[in-house]
DNA sequence: ACGCAAATGCAACTGATTTGCATTTGCGTT
DNA sequence: AACGCAAATGCAAATCAGTTGCATTTGCGT
């Protein structure tokens, strides 16, 4: 994405365009898995091309799942948190544990699931975190 | 449950038997919500009638993950990772985005959905990470 | 180009969890 | 029933993810 839309996105949230934000979303964008804080640090210093310090990733992260651009999980075994993408569009991904590959699945099978158990539990369900983890045809052989 | 049957309990997995164990395994039983590793400290040590240190806790709680007698989960958005008796029965859990409490939720919606999710894909489905989130019927007054 | 609020960098802090090490305890053996 | 030793515990210090205070820098409306 040019960054002249960039600018777009971010003054349409009201936050300023930097180029440490910049750099922040270019990089989930390219990422189709939820990814650590650590991790965009470290790949975004890896180039020293530009400043970038891990608590300004934290603040980053946080204005941008406040603002609805990134989805933040707890949901990972180590205890990291993990961003994505908010692509605006509900989506799962399967999960292949041997080679890691990731494929998005289509539909959601909680959409009616949500609305029984929220009548049942009365609790107001805002959104679910899902991920199934299984073996891709190609490395079963 | 009777130090004699943890006994056998304890033994069957291949580790010794001792009063902090017992404390933390008891614990356990009683709560049906899953709970954080301070929590259990707490009220155990607000009985002062037993010795209990919280690291002990936490080495006794990795253990018993370990073991496969209790389970453990990362989805509190406060950070904290919490525990809960593990009945051998798969389970998913809703949690209150305000108050942070945890209900289990009754039966897996997503059963069936894993089968025809195999047969479309091909994806030998292994498990799958399930977070509900939503306001608790209090939180929402 | 100016000025100021917002953003960043840095270092210090927090809170959860882990670890090293000295002491204690459980339990199989004598 | 006491012995011995590996395993468990207590304590304090360390670690690790994430946060915060504050001085400096930067974006952006004027």
């Amino acid at each position: 994405m040019l960054s002249k839309d960039l600018k777009v996105v971010f003054k349409k949230c009201g936050i300023k365009n930097t180029v440490q934000r910049q750099a922040v979303y270019n990089f989930l964008l390219k990422e189709s898995a939820p990814i650590s804080a650590e991790y965009i640090y470290m790949e975004l210093t890896k180039t020293e091309s530009e400043s970038m310090n891990l608590s300004t990733v934290y603040r980053i992260l946080d204005l941008f799942t406040r603002k609805g651009l990134v989805l933040k999980s707890n949901l990972q075994a180590d205890g990291k948190s993990t961003y994505e993408m908010n692509h605006m569009e509900h989506r799962h991904h399967l999960v292949c544990v041997k080679c890691n590959s990731i494929v998005p699945i289509k539909g959601c099978p909680l959409s009616d699931y949500e609305k029984r158990l929220s009548e049942s539990t009365h609790y107001k369900i805002l959104e679910h975190h899902l991920e199934i983890l299984g073996i891709c045809p190609k490395c079963q052989e």
